[in-house]
DNA sequence: TATAAAAAACTACAATTGTAGTTGTATAAT
DNA sequence: ATTATACAACTACAATTGTAGTTTTTTATA
């Protein structure tokens, strides 16, 4: 099981979000330009090849589900990711968001207390 | 532009830590099972062709260097990667990684005492 | 109850990515 | 000088991913 390309993973955030779909509801969520629903088919039945969906049978087609968590993607494909690309420093990675601004100093407190209550 | 495949990111890797590189270089520089160098030679070539890469004239064969450093490809790739799995919020990305103890809290405090006196 | 339309599985092909053979050129050892 | 070796550009092909046509099945409508 390997990383999702870009429009994989666009397709797979598509069925996280609606959890059970037929192949026209995922497609009707994608951002446009939407791709021909043959093409959003054909993408579906590779991804249940390849572990990342599952699918029951409805008759004489399918609905789908995702077969791997947003989360366990998260944790097997893209923190590994940025580990990478941040020295294997997970602390790296936030100081380079917090330094981009792309998260506040308000935010990173307000994470603090959220976990620090939580663990009383 | 689009975001880079699992190998290409890994040979970028090599290029942004030897900032120039001759091919076997890089392959030297790449993890094991280590790609034939031909194989490394092409990709680069792609690379180069796609703008991630440069070079300049070294005889009869090249110098390679990043054209996109490892901050901009995170900024147009990967920061909008995370986006998109976390209800484009930074701050649930960091809290996915706090909760998951990718980063423990002195992290994140340290990160803002950083901050806080870079601002000063 | 024919017929049109919609959905999507199946199939086929194009583009991209991964891989390495072939060839040319530079360097080192005899 | 001659030959062997290493490097890597160039070229060719295989695997994967992106795309959509063809066909089948279901559902709605004339």
């Amino acid at each position: 099981m390997k990383r999702l390309s870009e429009k994989e993973e666009t397709l797979m955030q598509a069925v996280w979000k609606l959890k059970k779909a037929f192949v026209k509801e995922v497609r009707d969520e994608l951002p446009d330009p939407k791709p021909h629903i043959n093409t959003v088919s054909t993408m579906m039945r590779r991804l249940a090849d390849k572990g990342f969906l599952k699918f029951e049978d409805f008759g004489s087609t399918y609905r789908y589900a995702a077969a791997v968590s947003k989360m366990e993607y998260t944790r097997k494909f893209v923190t590994p990711l940025l580990a990478g690309l941040f020295g294997n420093s997970m602390k790296n990675v936030v100081s380079f968001f917090a330094e981009e601004d792309e998260v506040s100093l308000d935010e990173l407190k307000e994470i603090i207390k959220m976990i620090e209550d939580k663990s009383k």
